[in-house]
DNA sequence: AATGTGTGCAACCGCAAATAA
DNA sequence: ATTATTTGCGGTTGCACACAT
């Protein structure tokens, strides 16, 4: 299938942002709301592509953004989710309130990597840098987590332990299909990490307004009170796979966040 | 002062998934 | 079911700046 160019490149600008633009950008959103890129530019006065606008109102001008050096707890964070995750940005970004995919993996090339290099860490694999040549070819750090789609894992879930029943599921509890059998071992400073995932349909399969997709749900209160458990836990749903991905955190020391409901 | 090198970050590009027609 | 379009993601590039020589 023939793909048309997101704009018509010959009369969008390129390259930096002005103040002008930005005020623009900025001033439409305030008052339309994000979404529809593709027309927004044009609403807005503006010779972009929507890539463009989207990738500026999000990495730049919107302003929940948190603006400033990394905390230590922030590296150490972005270091368990990588290992976790992989190169999952968006994802690990979604643990991060205020921050970017895109300042997150310009952290982590920039910084956390030559760190974890110093420290004698691969970055890629998390293991030692004299171990990581013994076991090649490593696997990859997790299952195909859905990162903007789940088509590269959903027939996983077809062949997969989890059945409906399961998705009930008040702790993520193991007998997910990358089960601690299947994973690989964990170095030593991580044996504590539950690294099970849930994978399931969706808990309220009936909610009437389901959230936009490939967005991950809005975290609930910090203090949920009675639900606290000991895992930390996000979960992320896919109105349109009708599943819900509960990855579970346990025993990292990191702030719980969300519940897997 | 001029030049070279390294670093950090914003932005672009291409692709794949999701969605609409 | 198929095709067209839009959106979002991850990888990469290019520029501006700081620092060293």
């Amino acid at each position: 299938m023939g793909r048309s160019p997101c704009c018509e490149k010959a009369h969008t600008n390129k390259g930096a942002w002005t103040k002008e633009e930005d005020q623009r950008l900025t001033a439409y959103i305030k008052q339309h709301g994000e979404g529809c890129w593709r027309s927004l530019p044009k609403a807005a006065g503006l010779l972009r592509c929507g890539k463009s606008c989207r990738l500026r109102w999000i990495n730049y001008l919107r302003p929940d953004l948190k603006r400033g050096n990394f905390t230590e707890d922030e590296d150490q964070l972005i270091i368990k989710l990588h290992e976790l995750l992989g190169n999952k940005w968006s994802m690990i970004a979604g643990r991060l309130p205020g921050r970017t995919d895109n300042e997150i993996k310009n952290y982590w090339n920039t910084h956390i990597k030559r760190k974890l290099i110093a420290r004698g860490v691969d970055p890629q694999t998390h293991h030692p840098l004299s171990a990581a040549a013994a076991v090649q070819p490593q696997p990859p750090p997790l299952p195909a987590v859905p990162s903007g789609g789940v088509g590269h894992n959903h027939h996983n879930l077809a062949g997969s332990s989890c059945s409906p029943d399961a998705s009930v599921h008040s702790s993520c509890s193991d007998d997910d299909y990358y089960s601690a059998a299947a994973a690989p071992p964990l170095p030593p400073d991580l044996a504590g990490i539950d690294l099970n995932l849930s994978i399931s349909p969706p808990c309220h399969p009936s909610s009437p307004s389901p959230p936009p997709p490939r967005t991950q749900e809005a975290a609930p209160p910090e203090a949920s009170g009675a639900s606290a458990t000991a895992a930390t836990t996000t979960s992320y749903h896919y109105p349109e796979r009708e599943m819900r991905i509960c990855l579970c955190l346990n025993h990292l020391g990191l702030q719980r966040r969300e519940d897997c409901n």
